[in-house]
DNA sequence: GTACTCAGTATCCAATAGATACCGTCGATG
DNA sequence: CATCGACGGTATCTATTGGATACTGAGTAC
């Protein structure tokens, strides 16, 4: 993998944009909305640990940015639906990247841990 | 993009690994250190921003999970190297693509938060 | 009028990030 | 001999964020 000279700095001119994926529900986010659209108690159910405030949050901001669209329902009990849009579908290849990197290495970074942290006792 | 039916159930699987990811600083460090081995007042000069505290603390993160190593000389002034292993160069591809979509996309998702804020504002 | 669904808020507390100041080693300098 | 400076960090404190839990409001079914 070769970097242009001037990789860092474009790193830094799209950090706004990684600030919002490096977040910790954003790709779980994105990928449970993969096959289609959700609802918010679909989306909290599939994406277990998630309390209803944070979701609401990172939906909003996900939202704003253009990731998704927010389509409510005038219905009672209402009804919220969430989904990608063109930006947020182009988002899921990389992050798939991102997801095989980790299912490939998981096991493997487990035991790195395991070992560093050993290796921590061992020096108490 | 298609999933397999479980592709969910085994992002969750690899979520402690995009924990550790998914963090402010982790890809830009990675991206850092993409050319070869660094100090850690170089880092801190390259990485705009972050502080030391953070910097340390990100730094044995990486290194626990073993994406990265660190190396002390026995010198004075000390000397302290970081560098990527195997497996933090193997991470080089994935966050490229990501920062590829965010590059490509930035201009967009800056104007799309605009036109979001400038919409929430007209509510009030 | 009571109960229920759904999509959130409100409130409060804990964990994390960030800013700033400081430390220890030791060789070079005066 | 005193002191200065380089380097790689810690220590301490505060601000921001994340998380747990409880609650709300609309309306329809009973």
């Amino acid at each position: 993998m070769d970097y242009p000279p001037d990789a860092f700095a474009r790193a830094c001119a799209s950090r706004v944009v990684l600030d919002r994926i490096g977040d910790r529900w954003t790709v779980l986010i994105v990928v449970a909305l993969a096959d289609g659209p959700l609802r918010f108690s679909q989306l909290r159910e599939k994406i277990e640990g998630i309390t209803p405030k944070v979701l609401t949050q990172t939906l909003r901001a996900l939202e704003r940015d253009g990731v998704l669209t927010r389509t409510v329902f005038a219905q009672v009990p209402p009804r919220v639906d969430y989904e990608l849009t063109e930006l947020g579908r182009d988002l899921l290849a990389p992050i798939d990247a991102i997801r095989v990197w980790a299912e490939q290495h998981a096991a493997r970074i487990v035991t790195n841990r395991e070992r560093y942290d050993e290796a921590a006792d061992q020096l108490l």
